[in-house]
DNA sequence: TCTGGGGTCCTAGGACCC
DNA sequence: TCTGGGGTCCTAGGACCC
């Protein structure tokens, strides 16, 4: 039986969560933003065809932006976050395994599905758009990467319908379609890689497809081994229906304004780490060692540089707060140049394990455990209600020095009721 | 003036051991 | 004075993804 794996993905994501709530803005060109406004993060038709390139420096874009009536979000993960819950749990019943593999995108096993996979996904893409309102487009195949591929095919070729289904093509239909695509449209090959491959005469997906695998593992790396089998309908990667735990857990932000105070950094990396250790207590998982880092702005060339980063090992596996911070605090004093127009800090927690594994020792004190135990369950819980930062520790600070911009976001419409609309009738 | 954030996997090279 | 080879573990850095 022909493998059938079918990848679902929101077209333009961030942009048609803003679209739900202005449905003026359809057929409008509309950008939303990464944090601080900085980078173009999600493009409507439009803008793609206006020419604008993903990651584009916002400051950059603004004339092209003002000649178009380009309009601009700031992003809003709490509502596009909440979108995304309903497209998967809608999509999960679709398919007995599904795996989510990013906020937009779904992976759905059809294998031994009765009749047509490509109306099937019809059926998915008009349920979605109907109950949640989110256009997506489906590539069905026999492997993971191609199933990407056809749906890359299903979004940029209206004749296949936004459904593209490899599996109803028969080898020579494929390849010839496949000899039309570029290489670097393949899942795994980025833009480093793209340009290599080209040199060596590999030009096109079809010519990738064709190509001497064990040699490209000698000359790139194993996962180009990987690669050219699943191009070749040989599904090297399994879904991954249960979600894992994070070996790292990142927080780090870049501020609105550059800063050279220690203070602010302090203030920072307090915020950050609490952020972390909090996602690190809701996977119910314990760390024994924090990485924490400064830098400049590589982008400011007339500044004067710098980057240092520490790690600083904690005495005993944690997910108290209150031992990150310190740790974070104590490394940060350590790297921490005066001097420098400093423009991002960042945390990272390491060696992370399941709390329920946590090795016991000669010196383990029970007592201090639960109270710090206590202690954070009641800050989750509080947070939790109350909303986010409610309750902080007193390091974190008020002032709000560094605050990110992001004077273009749209309203919460699903998660807070000063978000909601209102009808005036 | 303004250039994101969070994550994984792979490799090379150094330290160390026997 | 000459100075091996193989294995493991760790870390830093690169590449990639969304």
């Amino acid at each position: 039986m022909k493998r059938a794996i079918a990848l679902v993905d929101c077209n333009n994501f961030y942009v048609s969560c803003e679209r739900l709530f202005q449905p003026k803005l359809e057929g409008k060109p509309v950008v939303v933003l990464s944090n601080n406004d900085g980078c173009v993060v999600s493009r409507s038709q439009e803008v793609k065809d206006l020419g604008m390139k993903m990651a584009a420096p916002w400051y950059q874009m603004k004339a092209l932006a003002k000649r178009h009536g380009i309009v601009a979000f700031s992003s809003n993960y709490a509502l596009y976050a909440d979108i995304s819950n309903r497209v998967m749990s809608l999509l999960s019943s679709f398919s007995p395994q599904q795996e989510v593999y990013s906020i937009d995108e779904s992976f759905l096993e059809l294998t031994g599905m009765p009749g047509s996979h490509a109306e099937y996904g019809q059926l998915m893409r008009h349920t979605i758009r109907q109950c949640v309102g989110i256009p997506v487009c489906v590539g069905i195949a026999p492997s993971k990467t191609l199933a990407k591929l056809a749906n890359h095919v299903a979004k940029n070729n209206l004749q296949y319908n936004s459904v593209c289904d490899f599996n109803s093509m028969d080898e020579h239909e494929l390849d010839a379609l496949l000899a039309t695509i570029e290489v670097g449209e393949v899942w795994g090959v980025g833009r480093r890689t793209s340009p290599k491959l080209q040199e060596i005469g590999i030009r096109s997906v079809l010519d990738l497809k064709r190509a001497p695998a064990k040699r490209l593992r000698a000359s790139f790396s194993v996962v180009f081994e990987r690669i050219v089998s699943e191009l070749n309908g040989v599904a090297c990667l399994e879904l991954d229906d249960v979600p894992h735990d994070k070996q790292q857990i990142i927080c780090s932000r870049s501020f609105g304004t550059l800063t050279s105070g220690l203070d602010d950094l302090e203030q920072a990396a307090i915020a950050y780490t609490t952020r972390a250790v909090e996602k690190l207590r809701q996977q119910k998982s314990i760390a024994s060692a924090l990485h924490i880092y400064i830098r400049t702005s590589p982008h400011r060339e007339q500044d004067r540089q710098y980057q240092q980063g520490i790690l600083v090992p904690l005495d005993e596996p944690s997910d108290d707060t209150r031992a990150f911070c310190k740790a974070a605090l104590h490394g940060l004093r350590q790297i921490y140049r005066p001097g420098y127009a400093y423009q991002k800090v960042g945390v990272m927690l390491a060696d992370i394990v399941p709390a329920n594994e946590r090795p016991r020792t000669l010196f383990d004190d029970d007592a201090a455990r639960e109270r710090s135990q206590s202690l954070m369950n009641a800050l989750d819980h509080i947070n939790r209600r109350m909303g986010s930062g409610t309750l902080k520790l007193l390091g974190e600070g008020t002032k709000q020095n560094l605050a990110m911009r992001n004077d273009l976001r749209s309203r919460r419409y699903t998660t807070e009721w000063d978000g909601l609309l209102v009808c005036n009738c």
